[in-house]
DNA sequence: TGACTCACG
DNA sequence: ACGTACGTGAGTCAG
């Protein structure tokens, strides 16, 4: 028989630290639950056990410690966040079946000894799950133990035996490492140890002397150097004393057989409640815990409705019923292989042929539906000139409701909102999605998203499913002749590098790299990272002047990133027409913007004059235009309006250029005294308002001393009273209701604010202050998209919205139609919000996108 | 897979 | 005393 012994408490605290926070969507921590039961996971999978037992320490004094007198209150308090955690485990390993020890007065090292020597008595192996090298001590006979630690954010266990302690204690047996720490002491736990004493004596004491006892047996005639005996002779009550604390105790009065430790049977509904609170759906499916039925785990969600059973129908019937459908479809290269459908009571599948008769009759009917993932189903309908209704898309719903999520996966909503698991296919899972609508549908007109959801989201997901059919133009020959050109310069470049560094080495590679210029050549490292030197570019701008490798390298790097990110990668994915295609992501960021993906779109160089050269390849199709139009600085407008600040809201109302009025205001100065320079500082601070400011991440920036830059962030609210009242009342509103809102009520909770943690807090703070503006400047253009959209299929151009770039909208027009999209995008992008200051659009044409901008 | 670097707004 | 701006995606290296 095997005994599994866990030392709750330690496993728990290496765990908090090696897991990155992590919080559900109310806010509870739950890292250290999280690490801990894949820790425990991964033991029982390992190794078989008979039975576990998991041992706890007690606040309060122990009888052990309290023998030091400054034992108590210099160990680190545990942070907040981890101490909520430790009535969850607990909660969860009893509801997992498991028996919890402790003992008043008594660690849970003490408890562990006592456990292990109960299995020495009895005859069974005995593994400590520890992450406390001190348990070392108890290894011999039967019992080993697990040692759990953290290499590199990910944790892993070593098991100790005798040998392997012998040979990581320069070959000490596990107790005399009791002795070991007596002389040497542990400033972690307070054990003083003899003063003068470090590792290396204290090893070398023990490998001559063997143990404490026979060191002061006879401590005048021990053969030391006379500076060692008499440390040893003023530190013997404290070597004493030290061992005393350092034993762990394996007889404590524990009223526990062995046999009670084998595990009883799970309260699954238990377990489920709460993983599925904490969030821990791979958990519930690891563990295998079926849902608990009839149910409602989210106590303040509005009751799911009656469910009556639904009735197979056939699907005319359904077409000719009243009401919304709701339907749930997989698309399978462009066609829906299967369809599940609910109307009113009544409920059908169909697959393959069948569901697409069924599909195209249901959106020519134009049925309300209620679906998840409305962007395949308009992809489909689009090209066959369909129009899906749809009433309610329950992944952007869920994607407004909490934008901090991984996935808005049906599977994962379930669980989340504590509806049971269904296998997948028929009645139940319908059942199910229409109750998650019902759901998520309150929830949002509870939140005051109604608005956002219909009149934005979901519209624009038609809108961007236009889009990504339609695609952009892209000039392979053209592409491919750039890349030709920057092979050469880039080949020219490495052999130069390797000229001057002696010896050819991978230029990819930050770590060679780091070693050529900072070991090899001797510059001076600027920053470390957790690897080693870093090699960023603004670590190197600041050698350009110590070495000439260090340009050619900066180059180099230039120009790589344009060759295979940008020339190789997007040639990769030019479709058989000369289009790239991208996705649009509608339900990644947490401020509401979109993403592009596969490829970026949204990336594509324009700073660098060489990296801009990429744009000439992306054009209109023949006979076409590409119109460009971009919002003017559309996130200070938003902070102006939101922060109600009359001073800069009269600035932008002048039309001036707002850095340049922002420079004026700063620097005391007439708009006509403003230099260049003064213009780019007070263009930094502006970024960094909007960013949430910090002086020192200002002076790096535009590279002034931390004092200049915090004069000049004082300056800035001093002349924008209104910005700095914006400031602190969002942040205190998020402190109060845990979340930051825009000005079309897209929310985003905010956990980091309830940190102890002050980095975490920080960057709360200033997500806080940053949300507001980004995720309402998004707002207001995905609304443009969705009137520009409207716009043309109403005036019955041809033009089609090709791509967003968070402020810019691409249309690509025919010739003909250019000078009436112009006016179009201006008048709806304008026109999209109205705020105390004017929105306004810099729109331009041309063949291709350097052209355009 | 995570870390690093760098492209954009 | 401490670490340092918001939001993304892609290519590459190295364990």
């Amino acid at each position: 028989m095997r005994l599994l012994a866990v030392d709750a408490n330690s496993i728990l605290n290496r765990a908090f630290y090696g897991v990155r926070p992590l919080t559900t969507k109310n806010g509870e921590h739950t890292n250290a639950v999280y690490g801990f039961m894949n820790m425990l996971l991964k033991i029982l999978n390992d190794y078989k056990v008979d039975a576990v037992a998991f041992a706890f320490d007690l606040p309060g004094p122990t009888f052990r410690h309290d023998l030091s007198d400054d034992y108590k209150g210099t160990r680190k308090p545990m942070p907040d966040e981890l101490a909520e955690q430790l009535p969850l485990i607990r909660e969860l390993l009893t509801a997992l079946g498991y028996l919890l020890i402790e003992l008043p007065g008594y660690e849970a090292d003490d408890i562990l000894g006592t456990l292990s020597s109960c299995c020495e008595a009895a005859g069974w192996d005995c593994l400590i799950a520890t992450g406390d090298r001190d348990a070392f001590q108890l290894i011999g006979g039967r019992t080993k133990v697990l040692y759990a630690s953290t290499r590199a954010g990910q944790s892993e266990t070593v098991l100790y035996d005798d040998d392997s302690v012998a040979e990581r204690y320069g070959g000490l047996t596990p107790h005399a490492l009791i002795d070991l720490k007596a002389l040497m002491g542990d400033s972690s736990d307070n054990i003083p140890g003899v003063p003068g004493v470090g590792e290396k004596t204290a090893l070398m004491l023990l490998e001559r002397f063997g143990s404490l006892d026979a060191i002061y047996q006879d401590l005048d005639s021990l053969d030391v150097r006379p500076t060692l005996r008499e440390r040893l002779r003023s530190g013997k009550e404290a070597a004493y004393l030290s061992r005393e604390l350092g034993t762990i105790r394996r007889d404590l009065p524990l009223d526990c057989r062995l046999e009670d430790l084998h595990p009883k049977a799970p309260d699954t509904a238990q377990a489920y409640r709460l993983l599925s609170r904490l969030e821990m759906f791979r958990l519930i499916e690891r563990l295998n815990l079926p849902a608990p039925e009839g149910e409602d785990p989210e106590p303040d969600a509005p009751d799911a409705p009656e469910a009556p059973a639904l009735k197979a129908a056939d699907a005319q019937a359904l077409l000719q019923a009243e009401g919304p459908a709701d339907m749930l479809v997989d698309f399978e290269g462009g066609s829906p292989a299967r369809l599940l459908l609910r109307r009113g009571e009544g409920y059908t599948e169909a697959e393959g042929e069948q569901a697409t008769a069924l599909l195209d009759a249901l959106l020519k009917a134009c049925v309300p539906l209620r679906i998840h993932g409305g962007k395949a189903l308009y992809k489909y309908a689009l090209p066959r000139d369909l129009h899906p209704h749809v009433a309610l898309d329950l992944e952007l719903a869920a994607y407004l409701i909490n934008p901090n999520a991984s996935d808005y996966a049906l599977e994962r909503l379930a669980a989340e909102y504590g509806l049971p698991t269904f296998a997948p296919g028929t009645e139940g899972e319908l059942m199910r999605f229409s109750a998650l609508c019902d759901l998520l549908w309150a929830r949002i007109l509870a939140d005051g998203q109604g608005h956002l959801l219909t009149q934005i989201e979901q519209p624009l997901c038609e809108v961007l499913a236009d889009m990504e059919l339609r695609g952009f133009c892209l000039d392979s020959e053209g592409l491919k002749a750039f890349g030709d050109e920057l092979s050469k310069e880039i080949e020219a470049l490495t052999a130069r590098i390797y000229a001057l560094s002696e010896g050819e080495f991978n230029l990819n590679s930050p770590k060679q790299l780091g070693e050529v210029l900072f070991d090899r050549l001797g510059l001076p490292p600027g920053k470390k990272t957790k690897t080693g030197y870093s090699t960023s570019a603004d670590v190197l701008e600041n050698l350009r002047d110590k070495h000439p490798i260090v340009e050619l390298i900066l180059s180099y790097r230039k120009l790589i990133k344009l060759q295979s990110t940008y020339v190789t990668g997007l040639l990769a994915q030019v479709e058989a027409d000369g289009r790239v295609r991208t996705q649009f992501r509608q339900t990644e960021t947490r401020t509401g913007r979109i993403s592009s993906v596969e490829p970026n779109l949204q990336n594509i160089p324009i700073r660098t004059e060489i990296g801009s050269r990429l744009r000439r390849f992306f054009g209109a199709s023949p006979g076409h235009l590409l119109v460009d139009a971009d919002y003017s600085q559309i996130e200070l407008r938003v902070l102006a309006h939101i922060a109600d600040d009359a001073t800069m809201i009269e600035a932008f109302k002048q039309g001036e250029d707002i850095h340049t009025i922002t420079a004026s205001q700063v620097f005391g100065l007439p708009l006509s005294f403003v230099t260049p320079q003064m213009r780019n500082r007070a263009k930094a601070v502006n970024f960094g308002i909007v960013y949430g400011i910090g002086a020192f991440s200002l002076s790096r920036d535009i590279g002034v001393s931390v004092s200049e830059a915090d004069a000049y962030i004082k300056g800035y609210l001093a002349h924008y009273p209104g910005v700095r009242q914006y400031m602190e009342d969002t942040i205190a509103f998020a402190k109060k209701e845990g979340y930051v809102k825009t000005l079309f009520g897209r929310r985003r909770a905010m956990p980091e604010l309830t940190s102890s943690n002050y980095n975490t807090r920080s960057f709360g703070e200033r997500v806080a202050m940053n949300t507001p503006i980004q995720g309402s400047a998004a707002d207001i253009i995905k609304l443009a998209m969705v009137r520009v959209y409207n716009r043309l299929k109403k005036e019955g151009l041809k033009s089609r919205l090709i791509l967003q770039v968070h402020d810019e909208l691409i249309v690509e027009a025919p010739e003909s139609e250019a000078e009436q999209v112009s006016a179009i995008l201006r008048q709806e992008m304008e026109n999209a919000a109205l705020l105390q200051v004017p929105l306004t659009v810099d729109v331009h044409m041309g063949t291709n996108w350097l052209e355009a901008k």
